[in-house]
DNA sequence: TAAAATTGTTAGACATGTCTAACAATTTTG
DNA sequence: CAAAATTGTTAGACATGTCTAACAATTTTA
């Protein structure tokens, strides 16, 4: 169980500016440091420093008192954030069939810890739970009467199980 | 998405501490201030400096060059950490599929930023899909399918499912 | 358009947790 | 059992990222 150090390039901190310049940004809307920072509960000047280092590794442009614009760069790291926020949050909203306020909180702090190779696989499982028919009538529905009732339903026993090979 | 403040009491690397030593104490073991720096991937001073936080908190008994033992509390906070810790793991190498290594991995950095709803319903989901043979074989067989092949299996349609309703 | 309000920046403090270098205690071993 | 090796500690530097207070620029509004 040693801690592994970093294989992103970019801190959690880091990540979720860039996400939430990202966010605010969609449509071309102009993106203030005041939003940011309260997207993000923190206070201004924890903005400004965030900026000053993020355009100093040129994933942002951003002037004194001026606009706030991802690079192209900063862009496809702020996408792949996002891209790992959403398959997670979907993850735990249905497959879990948790909240969507503490999917999204939780969603929000894993995807800066995960791994790329489970990153990939669970969002293929959710693929795979919102593609599969079968998948979603036995797992979400059987999953939910065992969470509400505490024990498995009927047709979840292994004679069932034989039965079908 | 703002950014939530410590749901648990402890930081990550305290945890992490913690647990380590739960982990080499266990059988009675005598644990040293090397085996938690190796086990943790950092330096003894780290250690050192860690053990002196953790014996103000009551949680550690540590004297100077002398034994490092848990406080019932201490051993409390380690057994919900290792509970989560080998949940996740559970869920990453067997309902995913991912190798030990990276399931560890990943867990030992999910374990510290998971709500407890989302950990508990995680782990009720891995105990369903381990006590459920019907959902076993739905479920990590036909993901596994499509995780080969890149598309659902055959009995895996609309048709299926309606039927079986 | 000038005063007021708001937004943004700078400077510097602080918390956390890491590290290296130097030294101290303990343990091993010749 | 004393020297050598190992383990552990202290002191202090450093990185990250936050904050408050003070000030500066911009925007609003009377």
């Amino acid at each position: 169980m040693v801690r592994q150090e970093a294989q992103r390039e970019q801190t959690a901190s880091m990540e979720d500016y860039l996400e939430a310049i990202a966010m605010l940004g969609e449509g071309k809307k102009v993106v203030k440091v005041k939003q940011i920072s309260e997207m993000l509960g923190v206070k201004m000047p924890s903005v400004t420093s965030a900026l000053r280092k993020l355009s100093e590794q040129e994933l942002v442009e951003h002037e004194r008192y001026g606009h706030i614009k991802l690079t192209p760069e900063g862009d496809k790291v702020a996408r792949d954030v996002i891209y790992r926020h959403e398959a997670l949050t979907r993850f735990f909203a249905q497959a879990l069939g948790i909240n969507q306020k503490t999917a999204e909180e939780d969603a929000c702090k894993i995807e800066h810890v995960i791994s790329p190779l489970s990153m990939e696989r669970l969002a293929k499982f959710v693929e795979f739970i919102e593609a599969c028919p079968l998948g979603r009538a036995n797992f979400p529905d059987r999953y939910e009467y065992y969470l509400k009732h505490g024990e498995l339903p009927q047709d979840c026993s292994n004679r069932d199980a034989k039965k079908r090979k």
